[in-house]
DNA sequence: CTCGGGCATGCAAGATTATTGCGTCTCAGC
DNA sequence: GCTGAGACGCAATAATCTTGCATGCCCGAG
């Protein structure tokens, strides 16, 4: 039973969890400031968030277009045959590409979702035949290039306050 | 002139910029023993590409499930007049709301990738009639849930070390 | 070839921040 | 009303970050 139940929040968890999906650099004074606790009722708050893997890592995130000329894609990809194993195969491909960003396994006619990083449109074309072409077991894959990020991140929807209690 | 040239970087950056990418928790001294420099010189390195604006931020990253029920949705979307006006608004929108992660704006038949979390399949379903439906300017979306995130992330393939020079 | 400025480094204070022990408080269960 | 678990604040301690300073390297000017 891997899956554990979720942790039980309260609205000052939901606060703090908020302001560190945003911006963890903060310290604990200034976190504290902001939910009304002390720092150290703050540490020991985040350190259950790692215990509990409510918080899975702390990433520093990058400007794509200030680390060079950069291209961003999202490619929708079917696969041939619908076997466990070439879906396992496929899925332990993207995982160990460091070009790909985000994959999502979806629903409907399409079978994944994938974001792509590259250097260029030439490299991307190559990295688009490498990863599905190369693969027997693409059906069709089609490659939406990105003009422009209008929103990027990670952070999730956190439950508002609850009037009650 | 808003876009500056990208700073030069050479091997010790790109190392310390995928470190860092993937794990922005460690210390000045783990990080300086991995690249080989002392805290201090790991310190002034970070600082200055904050100051390019090369690490736009540094964010903890949650776990959707931990969390609670959490439905994730990547969404296609095509809007019906082309007016700047009009995408300049369908921007905006994207940006103010909480509950969508990702918004790209895409060359092909699709104008914007969009990915979405939710609280459950129905919440996803009153997000979308909320986000595209009521907006008089979509000709056409199409949701495709997610099963299953295989891989997730920002992080950027960074140049490998050169050979020469 | 030599000189000098710019820049990055390491080291060593000094300042800030994180961690932990301890006593107190609240609340649920008995 | 009692008891134990859990969360809190405070304060001391530990760890980490920041900064001043002297040195070394590279490169262009003279």
């Amino acid at each position: 039973m891997p899956e554990q139940p979720p942790p039980r929040l309260d609205d000052i968890d939901a606060h703090l969890l908020d302001l560190l999906q945003h911006d963890a650099g903060r310290t604990l004074h200034d976190l504290g400031e902001h939910v009304g606790l002390s720092p150290s009722a703050v540490q020991r708050r985040i350190a259950r968030y790692r215990r509990d893997g409510l918080i899975t890592g702390q990433v520093a995130v990058l400007d794509p277009h200030r680390l060079g000329p950069t291209v961003l894609a999202a490619v929708l990809v079917t696969l041939d045959r619908e076997s466990v194993e070439y879906h396992r195969a496929f899925a332990e491909r993207m995982r160990s590409d460091r070009q790909v960003q985000q994959c999502y396994r979806v629903a409907g006619p399409w079978d994944y979702v994938v974001v792509l990083a590259a250097r260029s449109t030439r490299d991307c074309g190559r990295l688009g035949d490498r990863l599905f072409k190369a693969d027997g077991n693409v059906r069709r894959y089609e490659t939406l290039m990105v003009f422009d990020t209008v929103k990027t991140g990670l952070a999730l929807p956190l439950p508002a306050p609850e009037p009650s209690r």
